[in-house]
DNA sequence: AATGAATAGGATGTCGACAATCAGACAACG
DNA sequence: CGTTGTCTGATTGTCGACATCCTATTCATT
């Protein structure tokens, strides 16, 4: 028994797999940012009672994927401009953090994941999936933040992270400058 | 109506009442890190429904202050070393951030209220007032974090300083260097 | 036409009860 | 003596229904 690590069996509490199954949604899309959830509807589409499904909107919540106003209602979450500035902003400033702490502390295992990773961004450039662009994006700089071995960075970054994901696929299929972000990853590597 | 700044009128919602007795309480110590709480229990010293109690755990856990294990329970938040170290580098990173934005466009309105916290800091650190010393070192912090305009920075430092704020208030009890916090805070105004 | 009150409809807030599951104790077995 | 199987009490998970409040429409009034 020495050595092995289970992954966590999955928990299968019924609001999480709802919670999971509208996170998915709201990245596909098919949630817009800014639309209304109605409790009863979605309680009548997952054939769930309302008590679970507002259980899953608190923890979409905690997420930062929707808001929920008193008495009003919950809504997918709605990035003003500000939101997408003061994000970026907090970014680039958790990122250099990760990347001055990896940087005078290589890790030879990460490193090659990160190249694993963007290999498998360039595939999905090269290929035009968007989806997957967006991913392996994400994923290289989660795998940046996880770096400096501080549970709490990675909890703060995915937490600013997540809501803009929606965004991040819009961007990039309007602006299709994956090759850049390819050389841009690799250069960061260095 | 120009530029009138409304305070969000008290939501009075039941669970976010008993939220906020809670908070009250843990950091007043009533509840200790680690201490389960029992819904049941709970709800019926409050005099509410398991349901409303649920919620306002859920409220409580987006803040930090307790966590919940699902089948098991909520427990009220545990910080290992780890966590304060984590939480520790964070909130230099994003308190250097926000200071260097302040230095570099000093609000003098923002620098009154600084050296008026600060006053009030020194008061209390002469009355031995440990719990004032916490709050008004805590509410320093708060604004130096408000002062860049960035609604973000400002959530994340909270959700950082809410589980730490019962620590602090046993750090001061036993070290007992009021005196050399004013004065750091005095030096840095500057 | 604009303002205000009254009303009807619908959605969220709250409740009590039942069901599923876990922790611990205890017995049986090797 | 240690391990495994079983039972039980207790606690969380889930449900359906009622109460409360908000929104929007309608209508009367100035």
């Amino acid at each position: 028994m020495e050595g092995i690590v289970f992954t966590p069996v999955e928990t299968g509490s019924l609001a999480a797999r709802i919670q999971e199954r509208l996170e998915r949604a709201i990245y596909a899309g098919e949630l817009h940012p800014g639309q209304r959830l109605l409790e009863v509807e979605l309680a009548d589409a997952f054939r769930v009672s309302r008590a679970s499904l507002r259980e899953a909107l608190r923890l979409l919540e905690n997420k930062g994927l929707v808001v929920s106003v008193p008495r009003r209602g919950t809504f997918v979450a709605e990035l003003t401009e500000r939101d997408v500035r003061d994000i970026y902003n907090l970014r680039v400033l958790l990122e250099g953090f990760a990347i001055r702490q990896l940087a005078s502390a290589p890790d030879p295992d990460l490193l090659r994941q990160l190249e694993e990773e963007t290999d498998r961004l360039g595939a999905c450039a090269r290929q035009g999936d968007h989806i997957g662009i967006v991913d392996h994006d994400i994923a290289i700089h989660r795998l940046i933040c996880g770096a400096p071995d501080n549970a709490k960075l990675l909890a703060v970054w995915e937490s600013l992270v997540a809501p803009v994901r929606a965004l991040l696929l819009v961007k990039y299929r309007i602006t299709d400058d994956s090759d850049e972000i390819e050389r841009a990853h690799r250069g960061l590597i260095e």
